[in-house]
DNA sequence: ACGAATGATTCATC
DNA sequence: GATGAATCATTCGT
């Protein structure tokens, strides 16, 4: 049964020089007694395939069996090879290569960027981290918003790869069958590889079309999670008594010239248990709110600058002692707080 | 409940 | 990219 005549790239030389669409062994006995009867073969042989569908599964596979058995069958296969031929030279050439899509391409990128479709991080994500590092990372109070977020996002991530992994397996599983389908009906009709592979393409798109669904989704879940967790983010605290102590005795014992360094920043920052940008959003609002209205700052200006004064005497009495903690590398300037002070404010 | 205080964000400018 | 200015959103004190 299998060495029959199968895929269609072995009978591309058939000959076609007599009637059209007829290979000539089958009209070599026009005219004769024969040439009848063999109209008759292949007006059953047709009937049958059109009938097979129409029969129970046992019936039909013994019907396929006598089919694969007639002695006119591998005329009527060459036949369906030359119309076969013809059509497909038609179809060729219809459906090229096309380029990926941009908008599955930016969804890719996307659940990459967000941390659900690229390696397992333990829950944990790049943008679960960048947001942490964004949002201050100060205290315990919104590490319970952070595991709130991962524990959502693993979530989404989970159900995203289950679904993934369901789509990818009914692919598979269909694109098998298909393959299997065509190879068992390229016995009975001509199917090449390519068209086979074409069809397997076919497949693959559309189940593609659905992951892209699924990738769709899956953003529009993770967009909704991060803004809700961007919101969240911005419910601020204040810093607390220390810290903003730190940083005012900072402030005013550098009025003259408020602009802490980056050294001085990431110093203020790990001092006051807050980040960089903290440290910088809270000196560009004090600035600004100072210059608005110097009156007001103004006994909190000669509180702190007093502050920084006994500080500064303590430790030139004290000889070698460590640096106040108010100016960790700015004794110069700490020379007469009060005076510049007052200076500023005129 | 209200207004002030305050940390964060946004936009323009240099 | 850092800063100023305006603004938003929340907290705090009353």
């Amino acid at each position: 049964m299998d060495e029959q005549p199968r895929l269609m790239h072995s009978h591309t030389g058939v000959g076609m020089a007599g009637h059209p669409g007829l290979p000539q062994h089958m009209q070599e006995g026009t005219g004769g007694t024969d040439g009848d009867g063999r109209k008759q073969d292949i007006g059953d042989i047709l009937q049958q395939i059109m009938t097979i569908t129409d029969q129970s599964l046992d019936e039909a596979q013994a019907r396929k069996h006598a089919l694969n058995c007639h002695r006119m069958k591998p005329a009527l296969f060459n036949v369906l090879c030359e119309i076969k031929e013809k059509t497909v030279l038609s179809i060729r050439g219809a459906q090229e290569e096309e380029p990926p899509d941009p908008q599955l391409m930016r969804l890719d990128n996307m659940l990459l960027a967000e941390g659900v479709s690229g390696p397992e991080k333990g829950g944990g994500s790049a943008a679960a981290a960048a947001a942490a590092a964004a949002s201050g990372g100060a205290g315990a109070d919104n590490s319970a918003e952070h595991s709130d977020y991962r524990a959502k996002l693993s979530q989404i991530r989970q159900i995203y790869h289950t679904e993934l992994e369901k789509y990818e397996q009914a692919c598979n599983e269909f694109t098998t069958h298909v393959m299997n389908l065509l190879r068992e009906q390229s016995r009975t009709r001509p199917i090449s590889p390519k068209e086979i592979e074409r069809m397997v393409n076919i497949i693959h798109r559309k189940f593609s079309s659905i992951q892209m669904q699924l990738k769709q989704s899956t953003c529009e879940a993770v967009m909704i999670l991060r803004s809700r967790f961007l919101d969240a983010r911005r419910k601020r605290r204040n810093f607390n008594k220390q810290a903003t102590e730190i940083l005012n005795e900072y402030f005013y014992s550098h009025l003259s010239n408020p602009y802490p360094s980056e050294e001085a920043k990431e110093e203020l920052a790990k001092k006051c248990a807050i980040t960089v940008a903290q440290v910088s959003n809270w000196f560009g609002n004090k600035r600004i709110r100072y210059k608005k209205n110097i009156g007001k700052f103004q006994e909190e200006a000669n509180m702190y600058a007093a502050r920084t004064a006994v500080n500064a005497a303590n430790a030139s009495s004290h000889g070698s002692q460590a640096n106040s903690p108010s100016t960790p590398n700015s004794a110069g300037e700490t020379g007469s707080p009060c005076q510049k002070v007052l200076k500023e404010k005129e």
